[in-house]
RNA sequence: GCGGAUAUAGUUUAGUGGCAGAACGCGAGGUUGUGGUCCUUGUAGCGGGGGUUCGAUUCCCUCUUUCCGCU
């Protein structure tokens, strides 16, 4: 068995437990920065392993145009060739259907994207895809999904959702057949990813699918989108997707774990867990740490603002972490208005440390099965403003 | 000293005899399976004086500024 819950919360469905995975175990829930092309950016693996990071997720399809699998297959696999002793994830490149910049277009039989390096248009079959996060060696692969694009109606969701369980199908065959000789404990894991908008219908129906085949994990897709956040209410984007996590943990066996693909919200995480998931990743904390937006136990601070132009406090007086021990307000804010790599690097750091001791103590609290008193004290926090 | 050109937001600049636009900067929000490159929004300007005109940032004169050339 790849997951094993070891702790239940009493008042919420938040639980710890252990993945095993060939680079080892990881105890949940965990949240892993993304590491697209092999790296937190400004970020280097040294530096997660001393925050105690324990897993990031990579991106495939756009390590597979460059710098190609075979150039990560030569030293072994992704953990070894960005030198990173935790647990591998790689996403599929599914997501990249987002991106106007990669996508083409699909059909049922896969999806087209354009290397955007060489002009090429590529082909990517669930099948194809399967082989490259398997050369790649990532420790957990996710499978190749399709995503509802925005805006798209009912029929057209459930189009999707249907093509994302085919290719689920595909992946899974694909995966056991290329594995079929890989003894147990050097197996890469699979997880499926689930789809359906925000239908409650649709995505029971595509997990019900998805259930019929053994899949090591669980995830739920195409929530956290940055078009449903700008479609209106926030409080209704978060009802919504936590009746889709509702929906998905109603159907899937307790014992499977739960990937919430996306979310990097410290609130929206911390409703998740209380709902039962076990693992996030999300370019939030990196993204707004690079953009100035920083996480401390006050709340949120925006470091640009002008009212830190001359504060020689540390970003937050009671975070130990590398840039708070070292550097004011006044120096990372100048260093970020000034475009300097090191700014970057110092609040993407604070930033992941900042979510990394989040986890933690959201972990302690299960395992104490008091949960819910810990995120209430979090709210707090981050509601005032 | 003479001649020519020039003057528009903090900066670089469009433009017009009748509402002066932009970019960058600055201020404030946002940011969610990463294109280190993003989005939204706010802020702010016709060098001074005189003339022509219903009306001048625009045309004319003058002063000043800056630049170029000549002696």
């Amino acid at each position: 068995m790849a997951f094993n819950i070891t702790h239940k919360d009493k008042k919420t469905n938040a639980r710890v437990g252990i993945l095993q995975t060939k680079s080892g175990a990881i105890e949940t829930p965990f949240f892993m920065p993304v590491a697209t092309k092999a790296t937190t950016k400004f970020i280097n693996s040294q530096q997660l392993e001393e925050m105690k990071i324990k897993a990031v997720i990579s991106n495939a399809f756009i390590l597979s145009l460059r710098p190609g699998k075979e150039v990560i297959k030569k030293v072994g696999d992704l953990g070894k060739f960005m030198n990173f002793s935790g647990v591998n994830f790689t996403d599929s490149g599914g997501f990249q259907m987002y991106s106007e910049y990669l996508y083409l277009k699909s059909d049922d039989s896969g999806v087209w994207f354009k290397n955007p390096i060489s002009g090429e248009t590529i082909f990517m079959t669930p099948e194809k895809n399967m082989d490259i996060q398997l050369d790649i060696g990532a420790d957990v692969a996710m499978c190749l999904d399709t995503m509802p694009l925005y805006g798209q109606s009912k029929k057209d969701i459930l189009q999707a959702v249907e093509r994302t369980v085919a290719w689920a199908e595909r992946c899974k065959k694909e995966h056991d057949r290329l594995q079929k000789k890989v003894p147990q404990k050097r197996r890469q894991l699979l997880f499926s990813i689930s789809q359906g908008g925000i239908y409650s219908d649709l995505r029971k129906h595509c997990v019900e699918q998805l259930l019929k085949y053994d899949f090591d994990g669980f995830a739920i897709g195409g929530v956290a989108l940055p078009e449903q956040l700008y479609g209106g209410n926030i409080e209704d984007v978060k009802k919504q997707e936590q009746e889709i996590i509702r929906v998905h943990k109603k159907i899937v066996p307790e014992n499977k774990i739960c990937y919430l693909m996306g979310e990097g919200d410290p609130l929206w995480m911390l409703d998740a867990i209380a709902l039962g998931v076990d693992c996030f990743d999300s370019r939030f904390p990196t993204q707004s740490a690079r953009r100035g937006s920083l996480l401390t136990w006050q709340g949120k601070l925006k470091i640009l603002n002008k009212q830190y132009t001359f504060d020689q406090k540390p970003i937050d007086k009671n975070c130990k972490c590398f840039a708070c021990k070292n550097y004011t307000r006044s120096y990372i804010r100048h260093l970020l208005k000034e475009d300097e790599a090191v700014g970057k690097e110092l609040a993407s750091y604070h930033n992941l440390f900042f979510m990394n001791e989040l986890i933690e103590k959201a972990k302690e609290a299960i395992k104490k099965k008091k949960f819910s008193v810990f995120k209430n004290k979090i709210e707090k926090i981050f509601s005032k403003k």
